[in-house]
DNA sequence: GTCGCTCTCATA
DNA sequence: ATGAGAGCGACT
């Protein structure tokens, strides 16, 4: 007898293994490891992946069948089947976590129940059920627990019935298309059978007398004035067929024009013949490739690919999240064509999944993505890229909480293929593999139109005098004025979130807090609000401040908002474009930013870390950083790389083209070596001294980390929990393993949850998985009581 | 005795 | 996750 192993969709640790269920005849043969399941669990139905058939279960009781097929196909491969086992034990998360995170969001099925009345009856007598429909969505969290008893009665007496959606939620587009099937006499003929006043039919077959039988799709038909009714009633009588066409939806915007492979400069062909040589022996072999920006690692990648494709594989090319611009995959697609797959964040549910079933189906073989897309069903993969490796939007912050470059690697070792890591500013872990020989370093040094870098100034903010109460300094206005005067673009850096200003009494110095968490409100211009970042609670902005009825109570700090408005008046002719997260959560909006700018539609461009990155402006001349240190002040080991690596990547957006550029840069800290080494570019200089401080404290890449994390409602009980976990660690590990904490997190309260934490620092500790597992599976029983743990492996920082 | 509540347990 | 059953106080 064959039986499926199962993992079902309850994220729980005692339900991480597979369940065994029968195959019942009418699936026999159909089903296979990697397709969703529907399974009886207790007394419910719920969702599951298959993850092997065999021929006998080690399991004593009686199984259960399978009760339905949701796919028709795998929707996971073998291969990414045993990358789930491997990310869910990396990663200490559950397993249906991680096969969910491999699907494109529209896939996941949602465990959607409804409520269905039998009769009008129970509808009328239970109003605050019903609310007069007869079928409700049925979310326990809606409902006291006094109408959840209430609901299990009626269920128990029949009255009702509980129902299951599990179906997709992204969906192929279908279109539907008619043609005429009569000859000239069957439409005379039918011509003369309709009513006179049946102007849609008639109107009908007077264009299929004119028009040859060709399909032609509803909407063409409804713009000959066509209805879909009066096809759909034509089909019926037997005038028109009808049939369905798939149509795959296109998240690129615009066509591009082909392009051919450039020529290599000595230091590109060393790198792409060592490449090319690891893709032709199938080695799984892992590059750094240190290269200056406009150092050419495009042109790198790119013949890389096609030497990949060459030998009849696929290529996975992985960017950060805010990079993924029209720009980048706008020079994939003109290598490549057709081949090349996208996957975003910013793309729709529906162009996503149309987009991963070309990759499923093989039909793309090229995939440019972002983090999530390093699981994309390519089969066969003869090159993996990560370009910006250092980025940090490479690191999930929830379940699972995985590092994109680790499974790359995994998926690399899988295919026995290599791996690229690109970076002008190497993540310190990664450079240090490429001293250990660990990677191969391949570097291009110089930039390939051998333009000086820009000239870089730094300017002490601390001494230096600014405009009425602004945050910019004189010499930066002046600079911006001759660039506007002469007619050049200029690139104006906020390093912060675009709303951070917050309300404050300019009298007693009152400051409106979250009352659910330890953070002030943030102001929002636009909407005339004060959120919260962490909960999402909103109130209206006071007029007068609530303590001292003072008026005096306006805003404080500066986000790009204000930052926007102080341009304007200090340059009123100049045109200023604005790119944060408030301009660019409509869909294409990114584009359109850039698009404007890059046809010199606006003369600044002012925003946050994402105009940073990867774009390329050749009218951009001058480049101001606001206030470069705001990274500094977080009390984390990784402040000065983040401020290095945003430093020279904005440094890298001056003067690419025939002119030179210039940045400036604004400081409170102008002696501090971060700041300083961005100054003349100077990684390595930057990379000695970061490798002391880290030595010095024991961070990485000289220590491994894992970050605990525990919260619960209760403060005392957070705090005397991570107290009993932090013994046990003392308990369990080394000697030499260094355990920091339990400390309360830097914003202790979110959403009235209490949040504490523990450090572990260690070079080799082959009792710490077990011991966090333990932690875990311990955990589960207080889970009850409120607690949460999570576990983060190689944290990003220790806030 | 049984209703209502919380706690524990198994789910194949 | 979540329904079922156990255990226990309270009460028609």
């Amino acid at each position: 007898m064959q039986v499926a192993q199962v993992i079902v969709d309850v994220p729980a640790r005692q339900t991480n293994n597979p369940f065994s269920y029968s195959i019942p005849d009418n699936l026999a043969n159909q089903i296979e490891p990697g397709m969703r399941v529907q399974v009886p669990f207790g007394n419910r139905k719920i969702t599951g992946f298959v993850v092997d058939i065999c021929d006998n279960s080690n399991f004593d009781g009686k199984l259960k069948p399978i009760s339905d097929l949701i796919d028709l196909y795998p929707v996971i491969n073998p291969e990414l089947l045993n990358l789930a086992d491997w990310l869910a034990d990396q990663t200490y998360s559950f397993k249906i976590s991680c096969l969910q995170t491999m699907l494109p969001g529209g896939m996941r099925t949602k465990n959607k129940k409804k409520l269905i009345a039998k009769n009008q009856d129970v509808i009328e007598q239970h109003p605050t059920i019903f609310h007069g429909q007869n079928e409700i969505e049925y979310d326990r969290g809606n409902f006291d627990n006094k109408t959840l008893a209430q609901i299990l009665n009626l269920q128990k007496a029949g009255e009702i019935q509980v129902e299951y959606d599990l179906t997709n939620h992204a969906r192929p587009i279908m279109l539907r298309a008619y043609k005429g099937v009569l000859n000239s006499e069957q439409i005379d003929e039918a011509l003369k059978s309709v009513r006179k006043n049946a102007i849609g039919q008639i109107k009908l077959l007077n264009i299929l007398k004119g028009q040859p039988t060709d399909n032609l799709l509803l909407s063409k038909w409804e713009s000959m004035g066509v209805t879909a009714s009066t096809l759909k009633n034509a089909e019926k009588k037997g005038w028109v067929s009808a049939t369905s066409k798939r149509h795959v939806r296109n998240p690129f915007l615009r066509p591009v024009d082909p392009s051919k492979p450039f020529k290599l400069h000595p230091d590109q062909k060393n790198a792409v013949d060592s490449i090319n040589q690891a893709i032709s022996t199938q080695k799984d072999q892992v590059f750094l490739l240190e290269g200056v920006t406009g150092s050419g690692k495009t042109e790198v990648y790119l013949q890389s690919i096609a030497h990949a494709l060459e030998m009849g594989r696929s290529a996975l090319m992985l960017v950060p999240e805010i990079t993924l611009t029209p720009q980048i995959v706008g020079r994939i697609r003109s290598r490549f064509g057709d081949q090349v797959a996208m996957l975003h964040s910013a793309m729709s549910n529906g162009e996503r999944y149309d987009e991963w079933q070309r990759i499923n189906t093989g039909k793309a073989k090229v995939v440019v993505g972002v983090r999530s897309a390093v699981f994309a069903p390519l089969k066969n993969i003869g090159l993996i890229i990560m370009d910006e490796e250092h980025d940090s939007s490479y690191k999930q912050a929830d379940n699972p909480r995985y590092q994109t470059r680790d499974v790359a690697k995994w998926r690399a070792a899988y295919n026995h293929c290599p791996v690229v890591l690109g970076s002008a500013t190497p993540s310190l872990e990664s450079r240090a593999r490429a001293m250990k020989g660990v990677y191969t370093l391949l570097s291009l040094p110089h930039r390939i139109n051998r333009h000086a870098l820009p000239h870089v100034s730094i300017i002490d903010m601390k001494t230096e005098m600014t405009k009425h109460q602004s945050v910019m300094s004189n010499k930066l206005a002046d600079a911006i004025q001759v660039r506007l005067d002469k007619h050049e673009q200029i690139i104006l850096l906020l390093n912060r979130r675009g709303y951070s200003s917050f309300l404050m009494c300019r009298d007693c110095g009152y400051v409106p807090r979250c009352p659910n968490c330890d953070i002030s409100l943030t102001m929002h211009k636009d909407t005339h609000s004060l959120n919260c970042h962490y909960c999402g609670h909103t109130e209206p902005i006071p007029r007068v401040c609530p303590k001292c009825h003072s008026k005096r109570i306006r805003g404080y700090g500066t986000g790009s908002q204000q930052l926007e408005e102080q341009v304007r008046n200090m340059f009123p002719t100049a045109r200023v474009l604005r790119m944060d997260v408030d301009t660019t959560r409509k869909k294409g909006s990114h584009e359109a930013i850039i698009d404007k700018f890059g046809a010199h539609k606006a003369d600044i461009l002012l925003g946050t870390q994402m105009i940073a990155k990867g774009l390329d402006f050749p009218e951009v001349t001058l480049v101001g950083v606001l206030n470069a240190d705001s990274a500094l002040q977080f009390p984390d080991f990784r402040s000065s790389e983040r401020t290095f690596e945003l430093l020279t990547q904005v440094s890298g957006r001056s003067g690419r083209a025939d002119k030179t550029g210039e940045v400036i840069i604004q400081t409170f800290n102008p002696d501090h070596y971060a700041i300083k080494l961005a100054q003349t570019q100077d990684y390595e200089k930057f990379y000695a001294t970061e490798m002391r401080v880290r030595h010095e404290g024991k961070y990485p890449p000289y220590y491994y980390t894992v970050k605990l994390t525990g919260n619960s409602p209760n403060e005392n009980q957070t705090a005397s929990e991570m107290f009993g976990i932090m013994n046990f660690l003392k308990k369990n590990l080394s000697p030499e393993a260094i355990i920091l904490g339990p400390t309360p997190k830097t914003i202790t309260r979110i959403n009235n949850h209490y949040y504490y934490q523990i450090i572990i620092k260690y070079r080799r500790e082959p009792k710490l998985k077990p011991t966090l597992d333990d932690i875990l599976i311990q955990s589960q029983k207080k889970q009850r009581q409120g607690l949460q743990i999570a576990i983060d492996n190689e944290p990003l920082d220790f806030m």
